[in-house]
DNA sequence: ACATGATTGTTGTATCTACAACTATCGGCT
DNA sequence: AGCCGATAGTTGTAGATACAACAATCATGT
């Protein structure tokens, strides 16, 4: 097995320039949502994930899963979020292992208000800089770095769920508007 | 100005996908490089800026904005990297505010250690995931997000540097294998 | 020369995250 | 029934980053 150890000229433009982007990106989309709401893009991500669920409600193992995050970091992220009272967390009934959160109304107000600054913020660093086909490309380039990232393809079960009907929410990630 | 609130359905799943690239790359990279090597990400990309800067040598300044990072993060950096001994304060002569950070020999030797390991690591996880031609493409799609990210193009002064000759360093943006 | 605003870098404080250790519960096996 | 490895979640502790406040120096204009 021969392999390249070093990266050549066009693989390392892309590669400084990516890195950059991955220092850059989170922090801005962190910024604009603690200033103009209070919560940091991971809050966020967790509330709209929880708005978009059925019964707005998700176990805490799923919701790391989905959020691609470690259960502590989700537990503490939570202990915030129910003292904001945002969530609530309920005992599950078939495991008594397992813990629901619940989205409460505070907090689906609170996505709903945050959603559209937010998704401008969205527009504005990332893909409103692209062509509709390089939204294409970062698409199919995410996939296939996720193939190694994220084995499992845990991230998916987030995206291919089933067109469910209604609750709609006005997350991010959702394409339609709340009506 | 009619603006399009939402994301619709091509953008919504390159933007889950891409936020989770945005989680998860970066803490893999953290992995490798602190199990492997006791440094971040961060450390190792100062270490490498360093290690092809003429006489090895950057103010802090500069190599702050070629990190992508605020001063005070990189002033507490270069805390732990010099109590490691592997870069160096020197006031600068020509402005007593500056301070010119050197790399020291063993900081060179632990860079060279390091390269390997980790742009084996960033070819796992990004590069050879990758098709040539999506590699252009994601160099592309990081360019036109830096417009925004980084609208001084500070970045780029790092790639841009003049083919100067030696020395030539082992870091992962760097093409060329040290002979 | 001197005053003033800008630039360079460090540090106090609060917050967030990771890793590991711990508790509680589950599920299969004998 | 009882044991035991695996799973769900929380928390102790340490380390890293952001923001703001600060000290020192520079540079410009009068």
């Amino acid at each position: 097995m021969t392999e390249r150890p070093w990266l050549d000229d066009t693989e390392r433009l892309a590669w400084v320039r990516f890195a950059a982007v991955l220092e850059l990106l989170p922090r801005a989309l962190d910024a604009q949502l603690e200033r103009d709401e209070q919560l940091t893009h991971y809050d966020y991500y967790c509330l709209a994930m929880l708005s978009e669920a059925p019964a707005r409600t998700l176990r805490m193992t799923v919701l790391a899963s989905m959020t691609n995050a470690t259960l502590p970091r989700l537990s503490r992220v939570m202990n915030r979020l129910e003292d904001a009272g945002y969530v609530r967390r309920e005992p599950c009934a078939s495991d008594r292992r397992a813990t629901n959160v619940v989205l409460t109304e505070t907090g689906w107000d609170k996505v709903v208000r945050a959603a559209p600054g937010h998704v401008r913020t969205v527009r504005k660093l990332a893909i409103d800089t692209l062509t509709a086909e390089q939204v294409e490309q970062l698409s199919t380039i995410s996939a296939r770095m996720l193939t190694v990232l994220d084995p499992d393809q845990k991230v998916m079960a987030s995206v291919l769920r089933p067109p469910s009907g209604p609750p709609i929410a006005p997350s991010t990630i959702n394409s339609r508007a709340p009506s």
